[in-house]
DNA sequence: TCGTTATTGATAATAATTCTCAATTATAAC
DNA sequence: GTTATAATTGAGAATTATTATCAATAACGA
């Protein structure tokens, strides 16, 4: 999907929840769906500054606090820090992030879906979203 | 794996490392051990101080420190925390995480597991470990 | 345009984790 | 068993990440 498509979903999804779309949103969510891989709150705080000056790391963590109750982020730990990032797609597949470069690829797992699916359902277990984060190291880092 | 053996193999990693048995130590990897579900690294803290009295949090996440070296145990994020469980066995398989409860359940995946390491591995990636962590809502919670 | 009300950025408060340090203690050598 | 050495301890201070507070501003429907 689109970067400019995610940002229409989240913007009528904002408006369909009396949240009020502002510059400083537009900036930070922008800058979460052109990245290219997981980002702290300050780098995101950061990058949101560059599009739109003086955005605030409060005005960050409660644009996040938003995405998540629409499930369009995803966060994960590396190391001890927490990073977060874009995923509007619900599609089952499992998102490869390094610990070394933060890098993120996406990686189709559609051939085994049904058969994990069944596995989890299994046991009456009922997955938060279809999409799992797997920490490793990617293959320039190796 | 019995707990009394994982707590072997990890007194065993700690003699190779010239790092000491303390009581202290033994106390937290052992809380650890029996706990059925992810926990704090506060109560993990509280747990150990009932088979010895005085166990101070710093001590406890110098412990969780040396674990995460030995890859011995993982952590999740459930809400906005951070909790940690033991996790020595690496055969293939999934950890289903409540995020209600916190109850921790394994799931097989050997079935698809070639499949699996076969499609992250395409694209040259390296996990860090063989187990998946997967958060969502147990049967007994929905 | 106006009025209501959500949002803002700055800063204070809180919570989680790491650091510091003197006292203690595990371990190896004797 | 004794001793020397160096890792470990718990308490509390320091740091870091996140959340709450607040007066000023701005989005948006009427």
């Amino acid at each position: 999907m689109k970067p400019e498509r995610q940002l229409d979903i989240f913007l009528a999804a904002l408006r369909g929840s009396d949240l009020r779309i502002t510059p400083s949103r537009r900036a930070i969510v922008q800058a979460l769906l052109c990245a290219a891989r997981p980002l702290s709150a300050e780098e995101l705080c950061h990058e949101a500054c560059r599009t739109h000056p003086g955005v605030g790391l409060a005005s960050v963590y409660r644009t996040l606090e938003a995405l998540q109750s629409f499930k369009y982020i995803r966060q994960v730990q590396l190391g001890r820090r927490v990073f977060v990032f874009a995923c509007m797609d619900e599609s089952q597949h499992a998102h490869l992030i390094c610990s070394v470069c933060h890098q993120l690829t996406e990686c189709d797992l559609s051939a085994i879906a049904g058969t994990f699916q069944q596995s989890i359902g299994r046991v009456g277990f009922q997955p938060a979203t279809n999409a799992i984060e797997i920490v490793g190291t990617c293959s320039a880092c190796q």
